[in-house]
DNA sequence: TTGATTTCCTACCAAAATGGTAGTAAAATA
DNA sequence: TATTTTACTACCATTTTGGTAGGAAATCAA
């Protein structure tokens, strides 16, 4: 039961970028590398999977990047971990894709659905600039 | 983010053996494989897993089997569940084992940290009581 | 217009974890 | 003595994880 360095790295990604909000500029992944020690490449593959319907911002080019297209406030970490993750499930058997024909009999169904409940809406309830104010 | 069959399948058993708790009899894997469907090897060497400093009793030989060595309200599913995958650790940081030396820079540490003081609650306030009442 | 920089996108790969199977030993019982 | 069942270890195929590599396209500065 763990969050990949997909997820983890994810959310390191726009934790910096929320932190540099205010400067207003576009941050390259190679800044990020070298603040946070991870490769260029391996943050490009996971900002790929996040950065769907303008969640980011971005620019190409010599001083392009990535910076937040919404402010810190607008971004539930529900979000950022499920785009880069996928869908919560903690049990194959609460994916919303699979189909547990026993849902009625089986105990341990309401248990694990209950459990993705509590794990869901704990990061639903939690922002960007809850982060980054503490 | 998942729990694995491991985990999923401890429960499927120890729910069995809660469910026939009052038989006071000795329940063989087989039965509980002819039950659930999952092969007397793999339920072997999953109840080998949590069947550490008797927390079942059981016995060999014909008519032998498991049964629960308490009742079925003494039975925490967080003890189930780590016995079976180890201790929960939502991210590899959180895990005691693992010695992470910014702690205090990193803000996603105490994030992980309460998700996973969430998750370790609410499967230590959750007995097998609770899930064959239902 | 050329070169440097940076995002965008796909393919590939080694190592680890997952989800089992198989075999053997030992105990209990009939 | 044969059968049943747990106890324990070894092995293995498949999937997932955690990356690397390479090239195309856009942007900007010289």
């Amino acid at each position: 039961m763990k969050i990949s360095t997909k997820g983890r790295y994810a959310l390191i990604i726009m934790v910096y970028l929320a932190k540099h909000y205010d400067e207003n500029r576009y941050i390259s992944l190679k800044e990020i590398s070298h603040s946070e020690g991870i490769s260029v490449k391996y943050l490009e593959k996971i900002i790929f999977l996040i950065n769907k319907d303008n969640y980011l911002s971005s620019q190409r080019g010599s001083d392009g990047g990535y910076k937040l297209s919404r402010t810190p406030k607008e971004y539930q970490l529900y979000d950022i971990i499920t785009k880069a993750e996928g869908e919560i499930s903690i049990t194959t058997c609460v994916n919303s894709q699979f189909k547990c024909y026993k849902k009625a009999k089986c105990c341990s169904y309401r248990l694990w659905s209950e459990l993705n409940g509590v794990i869901t809406e704990f990061l639903k309830n939690k922002t960007l600039e809850d982060l980054i104010r503490e």
